[in-house]
DNA sequence: TGTACATCAGTGAACGCGCGTTCACTGATGTAC
DNA sequence: TGTACATCAGTGAACGCGCGTTCACTGATGTAC
């Protein structure tokens, strides 16, 4: 066994991480392998000793967020994923602008959603695994159970990801930032939390987080 | 001039809606201008004699929405956009079982919002013009001004377009259909209305409205 | 009413280009001796 | 320790194909007379 032990496991996880920013950045049909091979430091043929096609690669890209949630990779957005208030963390990390811009490590149930729509069932399932994660942590974040809890816990997700795949399609920035916010409002009252962060954060602006310091004018 | 008037004028929009519903199952760079131009019932060489350019067409066909929403458009249900409930009516047809399937025939804003991500400003604009139509609607459901009610009409078009975006995304047809019920639930309460469908249309059972049916657990 | 004509909607071949995929080959490496 | 070798990660030319766009041309039409 040529090479030394571990090098096509790197190899494989270059062309994963290149695969993955440039499908964030411009979707399926938008990248080649060329350009993906090319990121990666090397070159088109290598591509099929790795990958049999496309679109396996495109599932396996998205598939990157089940081991590492991307709202544990903003800087400055830290989320302790092992808090009790975890799903506020995420809510607030997901909905920041540090998301909201950074489309490189954006989470790919925001910046590929009408893509995977028009894929084969296999990326679908990826996709589907990446959400599922996503309400299990909403799920687990109330001691209760049930199918109250669920339809909350699915509510949150869509609202989370629904808010941010529109404001990321909008021209005007305040526009996008308002729905951000509304969005992140939304969930974060789901949840049980009060939304303490208001408009505050537009300025860059970072608050350490308090408890009931909101400004809503109807009750939860 | 030759050729009767209007004849022009008819061409477009026959363009025009080939476009729409090939661009709603295939994406922008799914479809090509032959595609477009064949189901128009012309060939290649016609279509630049219209538009300018390919993206040109694209913002054109998103645009249609403007003038006739898509809500009006699913077979079975029907909505009086001059009724003192409309919003209610929209939110209940705009993630319905119809409107789910009818993927010719959706809003652009469900089908086509991570390809707009990566357009044009000009298309962009045009996706937004859109969704502040859905935004405005919604604020005008509420006698009530200012920005509270504004947030309000963000969150529930965010949730009533993230819902089904990421419905369409699921390849597990019932947790898709949890997503839009949950995303219905949201969206009728934060307009104050009870949710009276449940999981009823699931077994595609349709009940007449009626107010206060629902078999919610919480205080909205 | 009939005919010649100007208009312009629509045609289809051609352009240059980039794509996904295949495949015969190269050459860097660890191993056997 | 040094050398020959087998392995296989990676190369790059080539394949067939479809794309967006251009453009010289065709021919159906309404109009002028």
């Amino acid at each position: 066994m040529p090479y030394p032990p571990g090098h096509r496991d790197r190899t494989r996880s270059r062309i994963l991480r290149s695969a993955q920013i440039l499908f964030n950045r411009r979707g399926f049909d938008g990248v080649s392998i060329d350009d993906i091979m090319a990121d990666a430091g090397l070159t088109r043929g290598g591509f099929y000793g790795y990958f049999g096609r496309k679109s396996e690669l495109y599932a396996a890209a998205i598939g990157l967020s089940l081991a590492e949630p991307p709202a544990s990779r903003w800087k400055g957005v830290d989320v302790d994923f092992t808090a009790a208030d975890a799903a506020r963390q995420v809510i607030r990390a997901y909905l920041s602008r540090q998301h909201f811009e950074d489309i490189d490590r954006s989470c790919p149930l925001v910046a590929l959603p009408s893509d995977v729509a028009r894929q084969d069932p296999t990326v679908k399932r990826v996709f589907e695994a990446v959400f599922k994660a996503m309400v299990e942590l909403f799920e687990r974040s109330r001691g209760s159970d049930g199918r109250e809890n669920r339809r909350r816990a699915l509510a949150m997700a869509g609202i989370c990801v629904g808010g941010m795949v529109v404001a990321r399609s909008l021209d005007d920035a305040d526009l996008a930032d308002a729905v951000r916010d509304a969005a992140r409002s939304v969930a974060l009252r789901l949840g049980g939390w009060e939304d303490t962060e208001g408009d505050s954060h537009r300025s860059g602006i970072r608050r350490p987080a308090r408890p009931n310091r909101g400004r809503s004018k109807r009750p939860s």
